[in-house]
DNA sequence: TTTATTTACGAAACCGTTTTCGGAATTTGT
DNA sequence: ACAAATTCCGAAAACGGTTTCGTAAATAAA
């Protein structure tokens, strides 16, 4: 096969080819009323035969725009993640914009310097659920200080303005622990996944307020327990608090790793699910109704989320402040008790 | 709060507060050897004071490198893709490449449209997992045109010649068919979501190939049938399978989704797994011990898949034609017997 | 017919970097 | 002391587009 010489061409060779100026060639390409039909239409078919692509990189240094957004997140291996950013994905895709994507691996280090890179141009806004270790929204300053958009979703940040679209936390986290006192049980566990996540700490309040209501006087570190540590150390903890002589009756994972866990861990133990331990996960786990026994979930809209999350981007993107720094966007949860719970 | 005015420091400015030249500054930062100790120093400490961050398009239009890959894929909501995607994120993060990824949806439409968007210096490389409906390369000659190396992933295309990395799918589909007819089925078929991609064809054909050499005269289209339209058409052309009066009395899956498919129908249908029908898939579902009943799998190291891909692309990126064209790198598979063959 | 307006295009500046190349100042060699 | 080599820096030209602004020609208004 020879090897086809086809030198790609820029829009000066496209202007020599036609005999035109640059200018022309780029007005003529955007359809601009400075431009004759007649020319307009012989721009336009020689960009065609000439396969034309406009270098997005110099438009971009010109325009100030990179037609580029940004989608950090912890892990992407993840069911809810997935789940997110392909709601966010549709959106992009609809307004033209491409992705970048960004995992934080729940590092803050990583994170910042993530921010870091979005800096300077490359991207036209941010959406973010932020690492486990994020205390400080010091590098998120750097966005506002470049008028970049950010959105949160899911794991919003307290101490920075920006809106952000979640669940009703603290109600889910109510709702799942009475759920788990009306079927009898004692010693229910809420197992967060961070001390300083709101999201998770909203569940977790919500989930002892149950029980405080319930009339339990329990500590609240016997009732709330934090596995923030790496996937294994997480399963060795469940595993070991299923082992101990305190094991509870039931736990609540706040987030759907953390149920997966429990379940192994009885799988391992020989504990039977729901007579030793009732279950219950926030988590979109599409599979749940065909796990052994079938988990009861907190169904998070994740598809929505990521959705809603990047409508709001996109809204402040094309008007910047149209959606102000202070609103939150709740998305309702469902719920579905299915065999753990029984 | 005072809005403050943090006017972003560009090179020139940077420059100008300096009293040098952009070129002088320009080299200091990238320390090269015709600046002097000194003034390297100062340089760098001042762009560290006024935040300064090149601007990356600026610099990648000189360049001519952009420092970013696009990874294009059928879906993401996908246990399978979400842990490649990882795999490739790992490596690019290594290298300090920032990651564009692209959705196909199946389509070969959007699959053209998302290979144009990275011509024209948007990326600096390529991984791609095509989609059902490519059956052309067109498209992806562009690429080549523009020197853009590719690789492919899972499911490569034949008629173009780019590095692969796969998995052993023959041997997996003939070891697959072997199983269940070991446990003595008699109306074994292989559900395969395409009938175009090379991957489905391969596990097809192994197992097809099983059936024969254990004496099987079926037709092949008993034994074999596409699931190839969207999830509810799938979902609901197994279910009808399985209710026909031709049932089998056990499927492949040749995705995950699709034994997930006959999860779903078998407890809808009230049939056991796997008294009634057994199931293996391939998939590289973590939680395929906990199903009920637990899953078999010819597990596909999803992670390492997406590793080997990103490497041989930047090994391409860095040396081109390091990794020859015709080069086909080959992952073997893990086969877990589980609950539903017993 | 003269003047005002509109139409259609091009020259050139600009976006923010990188890189080549030339040259002044300093150091080294003899 | 003078030539040669080295060190260190800046002017300017890219990279490939977009946009402003000026203007010649064509048309409309008077």
């Amino acid at each position: 096969m020879q090897p086809e010489q086809i030198k790609k061409v820029n829009i000066k060779e496209l202007a020599r080819l036609l005999s035109l100026s640059t200018a022309t060639v780029s007005k003529a390409l955007k359809d601009s009323y400075e431009i004759s039909e007649q020319t307009k239409k012989k721009v336009q078919e020689a960009a065609l035969k000439y396969n034309y692509t406009p270098n997005p990189y110099a438009s971009s240094l010109r325009k100030k725009k990179s037609k580029t957004i940004a989608v950090v997140l912890p892990e992407v291996d993840d069911n809810y993640f997935s789940l997110a950013i392909k709601g966010i994905q549709a959106i992009a895709e609809e307004k033209g914009y491409h992705l970048l994507m960004y995992l934080s691996h729940e590092k803050l280090s990583i994170e910042k310097a993530i921010i870091d890179a979005c800096t300077s141009g490359r991207v036209d806004g941010v959406l973010i659920s932020i690492s486990k270790e994020s205390n400080t929204a010091s590098h998120l300053n750097q966005l506002i200080a470049e008028q970049i958009p950010v959105v949160f979703f899911d794991r919003a940040m307290d101490v920075f303005e920006a809106p952000r679209v979640i669940t009703n936390d603290f109600e889910s986290g109510y709702y799942a622990a009475n759920l788990l006192l009306e079927k009898g049980c004692k010693k229910p566990v809420f197992l967060s996944v961070s001390s300083s996540l709101p999201i998770c700490n909203l569940r977790a309040e919500g989930f002892l307020k149950a029980l405080t209501d319930a009339g339990f006087k329990g500590k609240a570190n016997d009732q709330l327990i934090y596995c923030d540590g790496t996937d294994a150390e997480n399963y060795a903890q469940v595993k070991k608090l299923l082992k101990s002589k305190k094991r509870p009756d039931a736990v609540v994972g706040s987030v759907e790793r953390l149920a997966i866990h429990a379940y192994f861990a009885c799988q391992e133990l020989g504990l039977t699910i729901p007579k030793d331990l009732k279950v219950v996960a926030f988590s979109s786990l599409e599979i749940a109704p065909i796990l052994n026994p079938s988990l009861s979930t907190i169904t998070q809209p994740a598809f929505e989320t990521g959705k809603k999350a990047a409508e709001i981007l996109f809204s402040n993107i094309e008007k910047p402040g149209k959606v102000k720094a202070s609103e939150t966007f709740i998305l309702p949860t469902a719920y579905f008790e299915r065999g753990s719970t029984l």
